[in-house]
DNA sequence: AAGTCGGGGCG
DNA sequence: CGCCCAGACTT
């Protein structure tokens, strides 16, 4: 038993037991509000996560509450929050729970893992923050502080680099509390040892960090550039009828945010739109280009959504979902679509 | 192993 | 503008 790892796992749970932010999935042990907390984390910061997790919990207290929850309901509260695949996971893998295991999350680090939406890192992060489960947790975090004390300069994005520090973090579980020390990790890795000026002064393992000592911390974790987003056209139809309704429509059940709604919108320009209009909702009517173009970049793509506004007569045939104002507040929007609201119908 | 999947904050 | 964030899934 190495005496750096056992001053290593010593002197970073004692700074986290003294420095540790209040936060709100720090408050309970139960299962089900840290797998919330760790799902809505994934690729995202805490203070964007606090309120959708407060009111997350106030919807669906428990499990039980969740797993009867209808999806619309879920991606409901998730709107806005990204990564909706995740909402939708989450919430098969909670009715599965409810109907395989007597809705109790599974004390099991294999079973839990089966589940979907739950990979190597939140099935590390709620078996061993809740249960205590020797598990590692590696994330974006704990990937940057250990590359830094250990010196660690193979490019983190590949699965296999993740999987040493695994390793290495299954070493410090043996000898320390698993739920405390993977949350040390991480908390060191939010507070001290940032992407950009880590604050090496504060940290309570700085007489240990390799990189440090050869002044590169810095330049750690290494890491493979991504692609730029590829630039799409979207044409947008804002279509409103004389009672103040819009028109609507769902996305399909796959793909880019999957199961939410828009207005209706192509890939292409005005003409593409115009044959969608006619095609799927019977109309004929005259659009108005807007001067508007709202810029939107996702991961992988960059939006240009241009904006064609139109008036029906409301005694038309209608097809598709019209919605008023109010009936509009209860379907899940992209955040794109919920400026386009908010600008052409102060919605 | 590489692509897909959101959104916001920060320098 | 590019980078990063308590990543997982598909192919």
């Amino acid at each position: 038993m190495s005496l750096f790892a056992y001053q290593f796992t010593q002197d970073l749970v004692d700074w986290y037991e003294s420095e540790q932010r209040d936060l709100p999935w720090r408050r309970s042990r139960d299962p089900y509000r840290i797998w919330i907390s760790e799902v809505m984390l994934q690729q995202t910061r805490v203070d964007t996560v606090i309120p959708y997790y407060e009111n997350f919990l106030k919807k669906f207290p428990t499990l039980p509450a969740l797993a009867n929850a209808h999806e619309d309901e879920v991606l409901k509260a998730w709107e806005g929050l990204g990564y909706y695949s995740r909402a939708r996971n989450l919430h098969g893998a909670v009715k599965e729970i409810a109907a395989s295991y007597d809705g109790v999350v599974p004390n099991d680090p294999d079973k839990f893992r089966e589940l979907k939406g739950v990979g190597p890192y939140t099935g590390g992060a709620v078996m061993s923050i809740a249960y205590d489960f020797k598990e590692p947790a590696v994330d974006g975090n704990v990937m940057r502080v250990l590359s830094r004390v250990l010196y660690i300069t193979e490019d983190i994005s590949k699965q296999k680099t993740r999987k040493q520090f695994e390793e290495h973090v299954r070493e410090y579980l043996e000898m320390t509390e698993p739920s405390k020390f993977n949350q040390a990790l991480m908390e060191l890795g939010a507070l001290i040892c940032k992407p950009k000026k880590p604050d090496c002064e504060q940290c309570p393992v700085s007489k240990l960090c390799v990189a440090r000592e050869k002044g590169v911390v810095e330049q750690l974790p290494i890491k493979a550039k991504k692609a730029k987003p590829k630039d799409q056209q979207v044409s947008c139809a804002v279509i409103v009828d004389e009672n103040e309704r819009v028109l609507i429509e769902q996305r399909p059940k796959e793909g880019l945010l999957a199961g939410l709604w828009q207005f209706p919108a192509v890939l292409g320009h005005e003409d593409d739109l115009s044959s969608v209009l006619h095609d799927q909702y019977k109309l004929d009517i005259s659009l108005q280009k807007e001067s508007d173009v709202f810029k939107h970049v996702f991961s992988h793509l960059k939006w240009e959504v241009s904006i064609y506004t139109g008036t029906i007569a409301t005694e038309e045939d209608h097809q598709g979902v019209w919605v008023n104002k109010q009936e509009f507040q209860t379907y899940s929007f992209p955040v794109v679509y919920q400026k386009i609201a908010k600008h052409y119908l102060g919605w």
